[in-house]
DNA sequence: TTGTAGGCGTTATCAA
DNA sequence: TTGATAACGCCTACAA
């Protein structure tokens, strides 16, 4: 009843020539003449012939399945990073297994093992905040299971990691504010666990210093929603209340403009709102959001394409940073004449 | 200097036992004695053995991996389709490969196919729009590839299908904003060639019949933001504006929001907004937008089910109904006095 | 430049 | 209730 599936054997029946062959063609090899390489071509579209991914797992020394975990609470980072890794797998014919930690708790280690013996994947693109799970990392090292990290918050392993330049982000960020006339700015840190957060932080720091302004009006925040407005409030509520307010992630500005909206505060009237938008969410903000745009798109595309460059042997650099782009929107512009002659929100 | 994989061979030496044993445990053949089948066991987690999925798919008759297509732009319905589908898979052992046929174009179905093909999978889960790509269809059924629909657009086809109730929930959000007061309804029709959207507007235009209301504010809306924002504007500009708007789907809900907040329109004071959520993304509009909630986890999640019983040759329900849910929050409101009044928001 | 034989780790078939 | 052996579709090693 059900068709038989074409194989190797039927494309090479009909190019006349040996399974090997068909094989030689299959994987690029090197050492077939012209002409016969045309003809098992032709023959393997004739048939619209689709090689077996497991018979290729089983019998070769790879897969050419790779895999991509995650545990992003954020749904458009997760959508932005997994296309740009099939994106990737696409150009050199490969697939891409997707695999999710949400909820797995403490089984994440043994499930992301059992799924990479299981598949037989060549390798792991590992985003965060798996990228910085070291019990994992240490796992995949024992089986020697080759890997690519996102953005991990930086710990010194010697395996590929692909990133943005935080410090030099956030100093862009800071200098924009400052630019617009700001001098009253506020920052709400990410997550003190995240390594990113600390870097954001210290480059605020150092920038404001740089310009002889206080960087005293600092929240800490957990990178998500709720933290970015309980922090926003607070800000709001002291004495001398920021005209700008910098979030360290995205979920937090979500946070910043909630309060914004409940509070019916004027943007950029009163308060200009700034941040990084790590999950690719903040174009559906009112207003639009000012944000340091890193694109989970091109991280996961980048570390697909060192991974598969890794499992073909190369030597690949351990640090690959990426272009980020500075966003200017609504939610940013020059500090008001009203602020600028020393009154403060607080006191409207 | 690789670590040899553990096999099925291994295993059996273990329990002392021959391979195929072993192979009937993982199957949860009937034919071994209970004692057998724990000493087997209890060698597989000693020695934790995974079993190869590459061998088989190859040496067996089903791979245990299913096929999760989609080609939907919204991050968060792709996200809850697939954990939806990821935790039906893993109650059962079952494995997920989710595959995007974004930006493929007309290459969709030669993409699907050789997919399919390569993969092994034993079927696989369609979303919207793919559950009503004809063309892809056809070619599926020619391949005798089982799938399962989720919330096709309605064309008769002998696939099982799991969809909501569109009709009853369109009457159920009419209602509630009748019930509010409203009298001078909106709607954003979704795009025309969607069944669902036709469904919908349908209902609708019922539900206001049968309380003598009329149903002449309707736009047409692409699913988009955009779209959603144009049909927002024109409504608004109307000589005689809704005092309410429900939209067809969330991005255009969000295109209304995002004309709410630019026309500075009080939500719900003087325009009531509502919308279905087919993204869950509404959670994070301001103000909180009051919906019909369907859950592209739990569809996600039936069709994977009814999918794995197909595979094992049972017979499944044509058509799975899955409830859905009015949540209402605070951008629906009683129409107020002014409205009531006879006075338009254009008049204001 | 091309082909032959063996094996990858599992399931299917048939036998014991 | 259990086991031996042949596939499954391909790649690796080696040969021609």
């Amino acid at each position: 009843m059900t068709m038989a599936r074409t194989t190797i054997d039927d494309v090479a029946a009909r190019a006349g020539v040996s399974i090997k062959t068909v094989s030689r063609v299959l994987n690029d090899e090197p050492g077939v003449r012209l002409e016969t390489r045309d003809r098992v071509r032709l023959a393997m579209t004739a048939l619209n012939y689709h090689p077996s991914l497991p018979a290729r797992s089983l019998a070769g020394r790879r897969s050419n399945l790779l895999g991509l975990i995650y545990d992003d609470p954020s749904p458009t980072y997760v959508f932005n990073v997994q296309h740009g890794a099939m994106a990737r797998c696409r150009e050199s014919k490969h697939r891409l297994f997707v695999f999710s930690c949400k909820d797995l708790g403490d089984q994440v280690v043994p499930e992301v093992l059992a799924m990479a013996e299981q598949t037989h994947v060549d390798g792991l693109v590992l985003t965060p905040p798996l990228s910085a799970n070291r019990e994992l990392i240490a796992a995949l090292d024992q089986r020697s299971i080759p890997f690519v990290r996102v953005a991990p918050d930086a710990f010194d392993h010697p395996s590929p990691r692909v990133d943005m330049d935080d410090s030099a982000a956030t100093r862009e960020m800071t200098q924009h504010l400052i630019g617009l006339g700001h001098r009253s700015i506020a920052f709400i840190a990410g997550h003190p666990e995240h390594h990113s957060s600390q870097v954001r932080l210290q480059a605020f720091r150092d920038c404001m210093a740089e310009y002889g302004l206080s960087a005293h009006l600092v929240e800490q925040g957990f990178n998500t929603v709720p933290s970015g407005a309980v922090a926003t409030r607070r800000l709001i509520g002291r004495a001398e209340p920021p005209t700008a307010i910098l979030a360290s992630n995205s979920d937090m500005a979500a946070g910043v403009i909630l309060v914004v909206h409940e509070l019916d505060l004027d943007v950029p009237g009163r308060l200009s709102v700034a941040s990084f938008d790590d999950a690719g969410i903040s174009s559906i903000f009112w207003p639009p959001v000012t944000i340091i745009e890193q694109s989970g798109y091109n991280m996961a595309h980048a570390a697909t394409d060192l991974l598969i460059r890794m499992v073909r042997g190369e030597t690949v650099p351990g640090t690959t940073l990426l272009d980020h782009r500075l966003v200017v929107r609504r939610s940013t512009g020059p500090v008001s004449a009203f602020e600028r002659d020393g009154r403060r929100l607080g006191a409207a």
